[in-house]
RNA sequence: GCGUAGGUGGUAGAGUGGUCAAUUACAACAGACUGUAAAUCUGUCGCCCAUUGGGCUACACAGGUUCGAAUCCUGUCCUACGCA
């Protein structure tokens, strides 16, 4: 059968698991590492594709979840998939909703954040977190069952419910690249003994997904990852990438929460086992100093919403730490947001004028905002793989961070 | 000049005897954001201390009534509209 996509690894980092490699698929090679910005309903928020290809994107990820219930697969299909929605020639991925299965589900309006800044003592053993029994909780739009997720539409209040079978059919439809397998992305705060149970759940789906895939002859044109779990524990998170790693899988994504302090350490749990000749991305991670540990830890892909988003709400990276450019420090402020960046809002725009679109509420300002932050993103994974090819990796690394990280 | 309505915190605009340092919105100031419920959300927003809390000065200005006034009365100044 014929492979949608090949992996190929030129240069691996001395000792440890980070490489830098290609991704050969349908539409266009990625140089990995790679930074995947994020389209979730087949839109980069803010962005042209012309403006997403300036800022150095090589590929697109958008969401299953999103474009069925928005504007639902049929039209997907009718607009030619998201090739052609999207005005995007290069390399697109979808994720599979096994996040909104997190996000609109256990996490649903609880100040949850995929990554834990400040662990919290996390019970080992004990109930599951449950607080839908609770007055002031919000209904949660997802229910979980062994075959799948009922999802609620916030459109319309129907349910739809989505199995691994469904979630692959509809990426089918949708047509990226590189597709996720349906799986469960647990809450951080929930118990082992949960993540015990949604890891095997993850595991069924995930089987149940490529089984699936493998029967249509998308297979030979769209790559299927399975999606390690697995939380915060080292035997899980090992198991995980076990099972799934000896699976048929194109390549894999990591998922799940993290602790911000031992990101590292849970990602190179999982690459130390996972086949090495297969990509790894780690799903919806992307600060600066996170995309570090993932590069030099094995993770060849990553994407994340903060480029955009933080964008969007005014905050910008600097290689001195990020800024928020609706400060009053900024308000006259002459210089370009970085005054090396040749990003197209660092050579047309001083801060003082983006704080006043910014504070304005103008849509340029938030445009502007998210072209430099992917810039900024996208060009540091690129650095980072030029540093792995030349040796530098630790150098950069150092001096990046050292500067990123002072105050 | 007469009549009418009104003058409240940066702005608009609630309140119309005690629960008012004063609803709300905007502005301002700061914070958050990691497979996008997010062009969103949170906090502060008279002054001075303080941990709950306390003190001071405030609703045009000056007096007054009252145990108590942004709220009632008198006068002054100012604004808008109408009539001369």
């Amino acid at each position: 059968m014929k492979k949608p996509l090949s992996f190929e690894i030129t240069k691996k980092l001395d000792g440890r698991l980070g490489r830098a490699g290609i991704i050969h698929t349908p539409h266009g090679d990625i140089q990995t590492p790679a930074f995947i910005v994020v389209g979730t309903k087949a839109a980069v928020r803010g962005l042209t594709p012309e403006m997403v290809k300036e800022a150095g994107a090589q590929a697109v990820l958008a969401n299953t979840y999103h474009l069925y219930m928005q504007p639902g697969e049929e039209l997907v299909r009718k607009m030619g998939g998201i090739q052609n929605m999207m005005c995007w020639g290069g390399p697109t991925f979808t994720d599979s909703g096994g996040f909104q299965v997190f996000s609109l589900g256990a996490g649903y309006g609880k100040n949850i954040s995929k990554v834990l800044k400040d662990a919290p003592v996390v019970p080992l053993i004990g109930p599951r977190e449950d607080d839908t029994e609770r007055e002031d909780a919000q209904p949660r739009l997802v229910e979980i069952d062994h075959d799948g997720a009922a999802f609620k539409s916030p459109f319309d209040g129907s349910i739809h419910f989505i199995t691994p079978e469904r979630s692959i059919e509809i990426q089918h439809t949708i047509g990226a690249d590189i597709m996720f397998a349906f799986d469960e992305c647990t809450s951080p705060s929930e118990p082992r003994t949960y993540q015990r149970e949604a890891l095997d759940r993850t595991h069924r789906w995930a089987k149940r997904s490529l089984d699936f895939h493998k029967s249509r002859l998308n297979a030979e044109t769209q790559a299927l990852f399975g999606v390690v779990q697995g939380g915060r524990h080292e035997d899980l998170r090992k198991e995980s990438a076990s099972v799934l790693g000896a699976l048929d899988f194109d390549g894999f994504g990591i998922g799940g929460s993290f602790d911000k302090n031992d990101l590292h350490t849970a990602v190179r749990w999982v690459n130390e086992v996972l086949p090495e000749g297969k990509p790894r991305h780690l799903l919806g991670i992307g600060e600066p100093e996170d995309l570090f540990e993932g590069v030099e830890n094995g993770c060849d892909t990553f994407d994340c919403v903060a480029p955009t988003r933080l964008g969007r709400h005014g905050t910008v990276y600097t290689k001195d730490g990020k800024i928020h450019i609706g400060n009053e420090r900024y308000k006259s402020d002459l210089t370009p947001i970085e005054d090396d960046c040749d990003c197209y809002a660092c050579r047309q725009y001083s801060r003082a004028v983006i704080a006043h679109l910014y504070r304005s509420r103008e849509m340029l300002g938030a445009m502007l905002c998210s072209i430099h932050n992917v810039h900024f993103i996208v060009g540091l994974v690129a650095q980072m793989r030029a540093a792995l090819i030349d040796g530098t990796f630790d150098k950069l690394k150092k001096e990046f961070l050292n500067r990123y990280k002072r105050d």
